[in-house]
RNA sequence: GGCGACGUGGCGGAGUGGCUACGCAGCGGCCUGCAAAGCCGUCUACACCGGUUCGAUUCCGGUCGUCGCCUCCA
């Protein structure tokens, strides 16, 4: 177990990773809205703290991870409306869209995924703290946050209160005493189809509570990890930070972790702009998916690091997959078993790298200094390091021999070049190649013979 | 305007006060009947201007440019 660190948005650095109990280590991370089919830039985090979490396995932690779902929101009402289904049909149907998409990517599932609506009562009582505790209030069947009661607000997206914008013309802003306060509960609307009870009346929750309560209910306060996009440092994980501190004396998370954003190349111009269903720049993650494949997507995730904005692009895409295939081709010759001693210090390179703030383009670095030196090897090497490191990357099954069974008439073709070629009729035999890569594979001819692969 | 971050070789992308990142693409070579794969070599990188320093891509200041947040957003 080496010691970890990671970048924390509240302190700006990267700071030790120090559990509450040694050796177990809560993660949460914020998941989607589920009102329609989640795309890349939601992908990203999901990918990025189940890696987080293998690698903290790895290295011998007990980790929970929590990935929450909101499932009740202004956004599942409205185009629930416009599509004229219940809100609570659309939002399932999204849920189970969100779980597949997500099961696609072939990394695991979190060890919990709350939903917002199954968290009610919890939601329930740590709004009433708030009330009790004078930090919170009840108006017009609205309970708000007050915001300038609490005075460290603005210390995890480092703003000054008095230096924010009063958002004039919100909704519900005749409700609050203060502009900057924000809604813990709503009061039934009659556009709305469901509700739920509370001390304040019908209603639902605000969005930002759902996640204090889901975090807290399943890993306790000041737990150790709490991620997601960095479009959410302000105002959700700074509200989130605010209403549990503020009800527990106690802050919600030890290191805020926020990833960069996934940004799409702008139509027309030579900068990005981020991937969102507002701008309607958006690849969805089942698409990506279904054209480039989870490896390459991976491993388009892993050769950024997870704060530094990505452009997602085909080329890009194609730039992964080709290191898929490097290492993938890497894999083929390799034996079970072992690796050289001498290799070791990559591994540890490796390790090194997501030790230090999660450096994935780093240690990928040792994964293809790996590959180049068992590449360079005369005799068989063995393959248990580049597993291992594959393995906490998400891309072990690189290492899968492909189980394609070859079709009889590939194998017919293959023969007949191989009696062309012992005739050193070259022509032939490179009709007969041709012939073979347009059904689908690819010959190599190596020492043992010829050999057929799927092309690529 | 406020806050945060970034500008690295053809492209992507790490990193460091002085020493080969790595991947992709290109070029030359080895291997091969030719390929493919692999290996070797190669393409004089750190936005601009000042400052600190024996020495800065790396530290400090400024300029220009880009992005994110400040409203729902992973």
């Amino acid at each position: 177990m080496r010691t970890i660190s990671l970048h924390d948005t509240l302190t700006g650095e990267v700071r030790v990773l120090e559990p509450r109990e040694p050796g177990k280590a809560g993660i949460y991370a914020c998941g989607p809205t589920v009102y329609g089919r989640i795309h890349v830039g939601n992908a990203r985090p999901f990918v990025i703290f189940s890696l987080l979490k293998r690698f903290l396995v790895h290295e011998g932690y007990i980790v929970t991870f929590v990935a929450n779902v909101t499932d009740v929101n202004d956004k599942i009402y409205d185009k629930a409306r416009g599509e004229g289904v219940l809100s609570a049909e659309l939002a399932s149907e999204m849920t189970a869209a969100y779980m597949a998409d997500t099961e696609a990517l072939e990394l695991g599932r979190p060890d919990h995924e709350p939903l917002a609506t199954e968290t009610m009562g919890e939601i329930v009582s740590l709004i009433e703290s708030l009330v009790e505790s004078g930090h919170a209030y009840e108006s017009g069947g609205d309970v708000y946050f007050s915001v300038r009661g609490y005075p460290e607000y603005g210390e995890l997206s480092h703003r000054n209160v008095d230096a924010m914008d009063q958002g004039e013309g919100v909704e519900g802003a005749e409700l609050k005493r203060d502009p900057l306060d924000f809604a813990l509960w709503k009061a039934h609307k009659p556009t709305e189809d469901t509700a739920w009870d509370s001390p304040w009346g019908a209603g639902r929750p605000g969005w930002h509570i759902e996640c204090s309560a889901m975090a807290e209910s399943l890993l306790g306060v000041d737990f150790e990890i709490h991620g997601g996009g960095s479009d959410l440092i302000f105002p959700h994980h700074e509200n989130e930070a605010a209403q549990t501190r503020a009800a527990r004396g106690a802050p919600l998370a030890r290191l805020w972790v926020h990833n960069g954003m996934v940004r799409v190349p702008a139509a027309g111009a030579a900068a990005e702009e981020k991937m969102a269903k507002s701008v309607g720049n958006v690849f969805l993650l089942h698409e990506a998916l279904s054209a480039f494949g989870r490896d390459a997507l991976i491993m388009f995730f892993v050769q950024g690091h997870y704060r530094q904005p990505v452009v997602f692009s085909e080329e890009r895409l194609a730039e992964a997959a080709a290191a898929v295939r490097r290492v993938r081709e890497a894999g083929r010759s390799l034996v079970p078993g072992p690796s050289p001693a001498e290799y070791g210090s990559l591994r540890d390179a490796f390790l090194e790298a997501l030790a230090r703030d999660f450096n994935t383009p780093r240690a990928l670095e040792a994964v293809f200094e790996w590959v180049r030196r068992a590449n360079r090897a005369d005799g068989p090497v063995g393959d248990a390091d580049l597993r291992e490191m594959l393995g906490v990357l998400g891309l072990e099954n690189l290492l899968e021999a492909d189980a394609a069974e070859i079709p009889a008439p590939a194998l017919e073709l293959r023969d007949a070049r191989e009696r062309a070629r012992a005739a050193r009729d070259w022509p032939e035999a490179d009709r007969l190649r041709d012939e073979l890569r347009a059904t689908g594979w690819e010959v190599r001819d190596g020492p043992d013979g010829p050999e057929l692969l799927p092309a690529r």
